[in-house]
DNA sequence: CTGATATAGTTAGCAAGGCTAATTAAACTT
DNA sequence: AAGTTTAATTAGCCTTGCTAACTATATCAG
């Protein structure tokens, strides 16, 4: 085994809990129906609003054509809706429908719930450890642009 | 917006800075040239010592063919090797190599040391709260099999 | 105003990684 | 010895990532 300093050690065990708490949330997604990607595209729409397709390919962080693709399913599973640009031509506007939206409100509460029923068993102490600890990695992360 | 919980909100943060952490430090995964699937489940050998193919996918959490496909791979990138187990001939044993373990070690290096320097630029408190709020989340996670 | 260039999105085709169903081979049970 | 269970693989499907190439529209240069 190498040696990991302190912080490193921090690090890995960051990392690793990470992957644990969301591996165990997933599977409340998968009730939906939904396949993955589509669920979190189908996410920003809800929570970001109507947006061209490279908008919303950014926002995942996939390329356009996985995300034309990905609008496809959604389209034709009747969660979301192409219309083109008026003032650009060229350019869609995909919009949550209202049965996508309320889909997605419904697994986000199942996935919330769930996650807060674990929290609950937690004290009052412990839970603001986490908020703490939610602060201060999203500090941390935050200068990833300057580094 | 529906209305949340205080508890319910701090599930929903959690989740979603899990989710923005494993993004960021995936990028450092991809320049192993190693697919995501077969570095974790070379991770797991690598850390959990030769094992069968079902006991690889348990703890991978997929089935026993998807992880069939994957010791392919591995396999043909000289990172595992495969032998039947003398005990009972249906089992395979699966071991990492060492070329497989060096290069898992490499990355898991660069992944936490990159971690590590975000971790850094935090305070002494901030840090200590990270590493109880680990500790907390853990807790609550353990409780699942209850539930 | 026209031709060149740039931009938005799609289509085609490939690879990885998930699944179930069916198969093979070995081990266990009765 | 026959039937059942178990470990792994094979076959074949779907989703989701990518790049390259294409279409249609918009913009810019002369």
């Amino acid at each position: 085994m190498a040696k990991l300093t302190e912080i490193e050690n921090l690090a890995d065990r960051l990392h690793s809990t990470a992957i644990h708490l969301l591996r165990l949330v997933r599977v409340q997604d998968s009730v939906t129906g939904i396949a993955p990607a589509r669920l979190s595209a189908l996410s920003v729409l809800v929570f970001g609003g109507p947006m061209s397709l490279n908008q919303l390919a950014q926002a995942e962080q996939v390329r356009p054509p996985t995300m034309s693709r990905i609008v496809d399913a959604l389209e034709s599973e009747g969660l979301a809706r192409r219309t083109t640009d008026k003032r650009d031509r060229r350019a869609v506007v995909i919009e949550a429908t209202e049965k996508g939206t309320a889909i997605l409100w419904q697994g986000r509460k199942r996935r919330v719930k769930f996650l807060a029923k674990h929290l609950s068993h937690l004290s009052e102490v412990e839970r603001q450890q986490i908020a703490d600890a939610i602060q201060a990695i999203q500090k941390a992360m935050a200068k990833s642009k300057r580094d």
